[in-house]
DNA sequence: CGTTACAATGACGCTAAGGTCAAGCTGGCT
DNA sequence: AGCCAGCTTGACCTTAGCGTCATTGTAACG
């Protein structure tokens, strides 16, 4: 990994994606590997974006709202408006991030309840099977 | 809403969904209303898995993983295995919220940093729209 | 210089989660 | 009886997010 580019095999390993997500990323313009001949060299800029990106999926955030916050990571001095743009839209996922943490406090709790439930009842399912 | 059962247009009212929405979910045996002659009757219990299951989607969730931990909010005195499986997966669902609400944290974080640096940046455009 | 090995492009396929008609009941109103 | 609103089923359509070839390129190795 001379340089500080990675191939896309590496890129794959490091990440476990298959090239084609990296390839299907970058025509959606979330990624932007700099080229070398025909070959695609990803940038720590690159694997920064990747990581967040990932990590948007897993919060279910769709790509586009993703490349929402990338854009505010992204814009290096600009037009003023579309920093606004971007800074407005960073600030509803944001919230919606925000939303989501409560959510997700409040469900973990109620889940942990159940399972606890769960555990009552399959012991008592023991004690059935430990009395016949 | 006599009897403490909807109808499909009060389901969507008040949860914003669409009828469509609320039959995809019942055809994959997430819901299970009563039939009143054809007309589908939503009861608490319809309610209840309904608002999980949009929480879940919230979350990221698939639909069969969101069914997973209804599976275990479900089961009613059955088998042991079946409480167990369901018990098993809600367990791993579980595990999920909790990974992702570290997770969230985190990039929660992470964009407050961010969105800090745009308003500076912002300001800075404003000083020198006072300058000029 | 030929083969092996990974890369790239393009095209088509597929699944999840619904949207969007079309057609046909049904239960009131009037 | 006639009509309309709202419900139902069925069929096909759509979008996101990749998977899966088939083909072609190219760089390195023996």
């Amino acid at each position: 990994m001379a340089e500080d580019v990675m191939t896309i095999r590496e890129m794959c390993d490091t990440f476990e994606v298959t090239p084609r997500t990296l390839r299907f990323y970058e025509s959606k313009e979330l990624l932007s590997p700099i080229r070398q001949g025909n070959k695609r060299l990803f940038t720590r800029r690159d694997r920064a974006r990747l990581k967040l990106i990932l990590r948007g999926k897993r919060f279910g955030f769709s790509l586009e709202e993703i490349r929402q916050i990338l854009d505010l990571y992204d814009t290096e001095q600009g037009e003023k408006a579309q920093l606004q743009r971007a800074y407005a839209a960073a600030k509803e996922r944001l919230a919606d991030m925000e939303r989501q943490r409560d959510e997700l406090e409040e469900t973990i709790g109620e889940l942990k309840d159940q399972l606890e439930w769960g555990e009552k009842v399959l012991a008592s399912f023991d004690d059935k099977t430990a009395a016949a």
